[in-house]
RNA sequence: GGAGAGGUGGCCGAGCGGCUGAAGGCACAGGUUUGCUAAACCUGCGUAGGGGCAACUCUACCGAGGGUUCGAAUCCCUCCCUCUCCGCCA
């Protein structure tokens, strides 16, 4: 959320800077309504001023014995007035709230303006794809062969893009998890936490997955809930109004969750395998810092997401969005991409993102600015450290040897027990 | 699910129709004093929005939303949440 005030007073670049997103929003309207708002308060709170005085007046002469009928009648007339105005304020309030929610925050100065996907700028890659000297097989060969994920009886149970994972691909799925959370809570110094995997509206709105993603979202009708699409979201959430010490930031938390992803119209093309799923398991890191720093524990936090693919010794490069891939609500954002050399393809494995204030403003998560002594909004950042499904398309790609089987990557043998997957 | 109690500022906690933006305490900031650590005393200290070049001023906010009233933290209704007891249950 952006502050009305700031764009009222930077009406221009908040225009270019939607624009640069390609979100369409009639923001001269929104300014329209601001300024009808205030036209209507200034009236109304006139108004209450007047009525206010005049209860001190009341209250004065019955202490006094005298009579404050006259008066009483003729604050009826205004309180009606009142009653009126105070009901067209709150309309208009809240059609500058329902505007102003879809705002999007505009990119950081140095995030390349694009026009799409191709506008995106390598950053860096590290490691080499390794030499295969047979035809190396898709994930979904490997894992069905070596009896790793079931993806008949997941569409089964569940549809299209649901997988059950059985025996060393559960295993292995586990190992993950547990190897992630591991090196950032002993390593990274995250806390560790399990949060709720279904959260309410507010939650959602939060963290600006509401109102622009609802229909990407799973949601529970008879209790007005959803399940999340990632640990960010109740994560982040975790301080909502709250009021945060200076001397308890940054904080930093890594959990473990499910993540749920309708995927809506995602069918069809890129989306074999396990590449695209409807639920899936993530470690997700996110911080709560002061704004001045944010910039640079974006990346470290990028770091740390990257050390996960260094220790599994897989190649990966790095990108960094432009303003038209960017999401509605950050405003920077790397990705990190593995290289599967069975689809041939880099798969994201990691968004890290800024959002500066744009979820604390959302989400009123602020701290007392030790300077000024007045609160501030602090700057919440997230990335993934990582998505697991293509982390296992990456291993097992990365990974097979020509006669089928998978060599387990040093730093999991002892979260597997295995040395390799046969 | 049933019965009861309760939700007040960064935190604790009083107030239960007008003199309350809210006592008192803690925390925090500034100052005085005591040879350090610490303590005592004094002063200041909520948030948001509007108006003004400014000093300043106005309005709103006591879980959320409605209602009663000239006037609501205080009375009424609905909802949410917390706690205690009972029931149920992995």
């Amino acid at each position: 959320m952006l502050d009305l005030k700031f764009i009222r007073e930077n009406l221009d670049s908040v225009k270019i800077a939607a624009r640069n997103k390609r979100e369409k929003i009639d923001l001269d309207h929104l300014v329209h309504l601001d300024a009808q708002r205030r036209e209507l308060l200034q009236t109304v709170e006139q108004l209450k001023q007047e009525r206010n005085s005049a209860s001190q007046r009341v209250a004065q002469m019955k202490r006094d014995g005298e009579s404050a009928d006259a008066e009483i009648a003729r604050m009826q007339g205004v309180s009606n007035q009142i009653k009126e105005l105070d009901g067209k304020v709150r309309e208009v309030a809240e059609q500058i709230k329902a505007l102003q929610s879809w705002v999007p925050n505009p990119a950081h100065a140095s995030v390349p303006v694009g026009a799409g996907e191709e506008d995106n700028v390598d950053v860096k890659s590290w490691g080499k794809p390794v030499e295969i000297d047979f035809q190396p097989k898709p994930h979904w060969e490997i894992a069905e062969q070596l009896g790793m994920v079931d993806f008949a009886r997941g569409a089964k149970l569940s549809g299209a893009s649901f997988i059950t994972y059985i025996g060393r691909g559960a295993r292995l799925e586990r190992a993950l998890i547990n190897f992630m959370l591991d090196l950032h809570t002993e390593k990274h110094g995250y806390q560790e936490v399990s949060p709720p995997f279904i959260v309410n509206r507010q939650t959602m709105f939060s963290t600006g997955q509401l109102p622009k993603l609802e229909e990407d979202m799973y949601h529970v009708d008879l209790d007005d809930l959803f399940l999340i699409p990632t640990a960010e979201v109740p994560v982040t959430n975790l301080h909502r109004d709250e009021m945060l010490q200076a001397s308890d930031l940054p904080k930093k938390y890594a959990a473990y969750t499910p993540c749920f992803r309708r995927e809506a119209g995602a069918h069809g093309k890129d989306t074999r395998g396990l590449v695209r799923v409807h639920q899936f398991d993530k470690v997700e890191m996110v911080q709560f810092v002061r704004p001045e720093n944010s910039y640079e524990v974006l990346e470290t936090l990028l770091g740390h997401a990257e050390e996960v693919l260094q220790l599994l010794q897989l190649p990966y490069r790095v990108i960094e969005l432009c303003t038209a891939d960017l999401s509605f609500a950050a405003a920077k954002c790397y990705d990190i991409e593995v290289w599967a050399p069975g689809v041939d393809k880099w798969l994201e494995v990691s968004s890290c993102s800024n959002y500066e204030s744009f979820q604390a403003r959302r989400g009123n998560i602020r701290f007392r600015n030790e300077e000024t002594g007045k609160p501030d909004f602090v700057h919440t950042l997230n990335g993934s450290g990582l998505a697991l499904p293509r982390t296992v398309i990456a291993i097992l790609e990365n990974y097979q040897t020509d006669e089928g089987t998978v060599v387990v990557p040093e730093v999991l043998r002892e979260y597997m027990g295995m040395e390799a997957i046969k």
